[in-house]
DNA sequence: GTAATTGA
DNA sequence: TCAATTAC
């Protein structure tokens, strides 16, 4: 099924946060992916620690 | 290197 | 202005 954007949003994520893994809604998500190629979803995230961090939350396909 | 995004 | 994110 088609996934958006909107979705990665609501979803949680674990994602490692000061050497602990955290559960984290992305603050925001888009789309990193170099022309005619596929690419990946970004989220990012702001761990409790109150550092930012990016992570690969999906693929995508041309 | 490329892609977008933003914290530092 | 740069690092960092992923994978090709």
């Amino acid at each position: 099924m088609p996934v958006n954007l909107q979705d990665y949003q609501k979803k949680e994520y674990d994602v490692e946060c000061d050497g602990r893994t955290t559960k984290l809604k992305p603050i925001k998500v888009w789309t990193l992916a170099p022309k005619g190629r596929k690419g990946v979803v970004i989220g990012l995230f702001k761990c409790p620690n109150g550092k930012t961090i990016r992570k690969s939350i999906g693929k995508i396909e041309p």
